[in-house]
DNA sequence: CGCATAACGTTATCCGCATAACCAACTCTA
DNA sequence: TAGAGTTGGTTATGCGGATAACGTTATGCG
C-alpha cells in the first residue's frame, strides 16, 4: 500500500476520533460529565454492577484509568463502591439512583448524537458501519498476538 | 434512532479510536515520539514549513496542544522554530534534518499500520474508507454552526 | 500446608488535548 | 493616526489514558 493511501486511512481515524470526542465533550458538559466517563456509566447500565477489572476489559482501559474515574464519578454521587463479596481486594462499582438518572439523559445524547454523525450516509451503509468499525478495532487490537 | 444503534455506533468509534492510538503508542515507542506527534511531523512533511496557528487547524487541534508538542519536539531536535518574517507574534515551524529523516520512518510505520488495519476488509469498501469516516467527522465537526 | 505465582487495585508520573485567561502584535476603521 | 478589535502564542490547570512499581489478597501446586 503507498503512502498517500495509508495517511487518508490514518488520518481519517484520527479526525474522526478527535471529533467524535470534541463533540461528546460538548454534549457532556451540562450533565458535569467529561468524556470516558459516559462510557463508565452506560457499561454499568448495560451490564449491572462489577468488579473494576471487569470494567477495565469492558471499556477497553487500562484498571488505573478505572480507579481514578470511578473515584471521581464516586464523588460526584453518580457511582458507589463496595466491597466484592467473596474478594476482598475487588470492589464492585454499581450506579446509584442519581447515576441511573444521569444515565437516561446521556442516553438521549447519544442517540442524537448517533444521528448525526450519520447524517448524509445511506442507510445501508450505517447499517454496516458499526461492524466494519469493530473490524478495523479488532485488527489493530495490541492484545492479539503479533509482532508488535 | 433507537438507543441500541446509536450505541453500537458510538461505542465502535470510540472502540477504533481507543485501539488505534493504542496501536500507534506501540508503533511509534521505538522511535521516542508519542502519538499525536507523528500527525505534526507529517503534516510538515505534507506542507512544508507552516505558523503555529496553520499547523493547529491543519491537526484539529487548539494552540496551546500545538505549543506544547512543538516544544517537546523541539527538544528532541526534530523540529525547529523561527521568527516569522513580516509577523513579529508568530513563529514558523519548520522540520530539522534529523526530523525529516524520521518522518520517513513514521510513513512506513504508517503504512504497515493502514494495512493492518484493512485486513479483511474488501478492496471497494477500503477505497471508500477515507471518504466515509471524513463524512462522520465533518458531520460531528464542532466548529460547524449548530446549537452545541 | 506452605510457598510461588497470579490477579485486583492503587499511587506516581508522563503525554495529548481541552478551556480560561493573558500579553503582544497586527489590522481595520473612524 | 489613534483606538478597537482581532489574531498568534503562551501559561495554568484539569481530565482521560498509558506505563511502572507497589502492596494486598487469592489461588494453584508441590
Amino acid at each position: 500500500m503507498d503512502f498517500a493511501q495509508a495517511d487518508a486511512v490514518n488520518q481519517a481515524i484520527r479526525l474522526l476520533a478527535l471529533r467524535h470526542r470534541a463533540r461528546i465533550t460538548a454534549l457532556l458538559a451540562p450533565l458535569g460529565l467529561h468524556p470516558g466517563q459516559e462510557a463508565l456509566l452506560l457499561e454499568l447500565a448495560r451490564t449491572g454492577p462489577m468488579i473494576q477489572a471487569k470494567l477495565s476489559g469492558a471499556l477497553a482501559v487500562e484498571p488505573p484509568s478505572v480507579t481514578l474515574m470511578t473515584r471521581k464519578l464516586e464523588a460526584a454521587g453518580h457511582v458507589r463502591r463496595v466491597p466484592a463479596p467473596g474478594d476482598r481486594r475487588a470492589s464492585v462499582v454499581e450506579l446509584t439512583e442519581g447515576g441511573a438518572a444521569l444515565v437516561e439523559r446521556v442516553k438521549e445524547l447519544w442517540c442524537g448524537l448517533a444521528e448525526e454523525t450519520l447524517a448524509g450516509v445511506p442507510d445501508a451503509t450505517a447499517a454496516e458501519l458499526p461492524a466494519l468499525l469493530r473490524t478495523l478495532a479488532g485488527n489493530v487490537d495490541a492484545r492479539r498476538g503479533r509482532e508488535g
